[in-house]
DNA sequence: GTCTATAGGCAGATAGAC
DNA sequence: GTCTATCTGCCTATAGAC
């Protein structure tokens, strides 16, 4: 998931590194800008230079996040790995995330859904356009190959994959224990396994 | 979901359902005691008479959900429904408060865990505890009796369970989509029912 | 139980000097 | 780009009359 080189100033990278992990473990509404400024060194003044208003950062935030993200996904579909592998490195980017005491930023945000300025709204949903796109290209080369197996529409195991993941996570922070996400995880990724000594259910259904 | 008859007064009632609304659309940080107090029609003063601080009134918001998701649950389970049905109706209970554009509000405030008192992280835990006891107690039920079809430990599923039902309603919020939850309930639910021409495979796997 | 009045703090945001 | 100073508004919460 590395950082795309961006046209950002150095202060401003360095605001949206804190703001970014304080939107993920307290939320948008959760944090101010007085917590950023305190943190970087610099007055929430200088803020606002920066990202004129909290509404501005919230988008930056999501962007930068949503890109990484893409960046990510786009390298492990590059790899040579197959299918039912691609998942699991897609399940591990989450439990990194876990791992560092954050919750997935867009998650995050979109509890807070209701709350958000429209171009916010507009950028998270794009975030997870992009993770199911991702995921049902995988899902499907995977049923086609028989790596990878499940009934059902693609797109819609790809939903379920992303609403588990986002909401394994938020129940594992509430127990401070990244093992309960795993479990939930490795539940998840044993229903697309091929069954052991049944290759033929592994053939696609009709769609 | 029939509510308890409590020993609050009925103007407290009203502030708690009031909240309640107000905190499954917009979260604990989402929302005011002057939104409360415009909409019941008193003024904040007289809100803090009922519960003295926001924490107590958020307290007081968990307990209640909790209680009165647990007579439902005790309901269900009371019935003569076998075990698959019986998570069915686990669902329909997700799908009906989504339905009413909320969102579950024990899986709200999960994502602002970080940012709560320590009296309502407690209760919190004590939502999640109560339904995925329920929700093992069923799975097991049904796996003894062949009506239900999963690998791994019951606790396990019972978490995946929890997990993907609270981030599906997240996502589905994101979309104003109900349909989208009910495609990821429906694509999980469908791991769990027995192969048609294999009552072999719901057998217990060792535990 | 509900009100008016108000305290005290923190929020996001701006003006203008350097 | 960063600062000091300041504004306005909203927040939770309290005092005390009715």
């Amino acid at each position: 998931m590395a950082r795309a080189p961006g046209r950002t100033s150095d202060t401003a990278e360095r605001v949206l590194d804190v703001a970014e992990r304080l939107a993920q473990t307290r939320g948008f509404n959760g944090f101010s800008y007085a917590d950023i400024a305190a943190e970087v060194g610099i007055t929430t003044a200088s803020l606002h230079y920066h990202f004129p208003t909290k509404a501005d950062l919230g988008e930056a935030l999501v962007v930068r996040y949503t890109d990484a993200f893409q960046a990510a996904l786009t390298e492990v579909a590059a790899s040579s790995d197959g299918a039912l592998t691609k998942l699991e490195r897609y399940v591990r980017i989450y439990h990194d995330v876990l791992g560092a005491d954050r919750m997935c930023l867009c998650g995050m945000f979109a509890a807070e859904y209701a709350t958000l300025p429209a171009p916010m709204q507009q950028a998270l949903r794009r975030f997870f356009d992009d993770n199911e796109r991702w995921l049902v290209e995988v899902l499907e080369t995977g049923r086609a190959d028989g790596s990878v197996q499940f009934e059902g529409g693609a797109a819609d195991m790809a939903g379920l994959l992303t609403g588990a993941l986002e909401g394994s996570m938020l129940l594992a922070r509430s127990y401070s224990d990244v093992a309960r996400f795993g479990a939930s995880a490795e539940q998840l990724l044993r229903t697309l396994r091929p069954t052991p000594g049944a290759a033929r259910s592994s053939r696609p259904v009709r769609r």
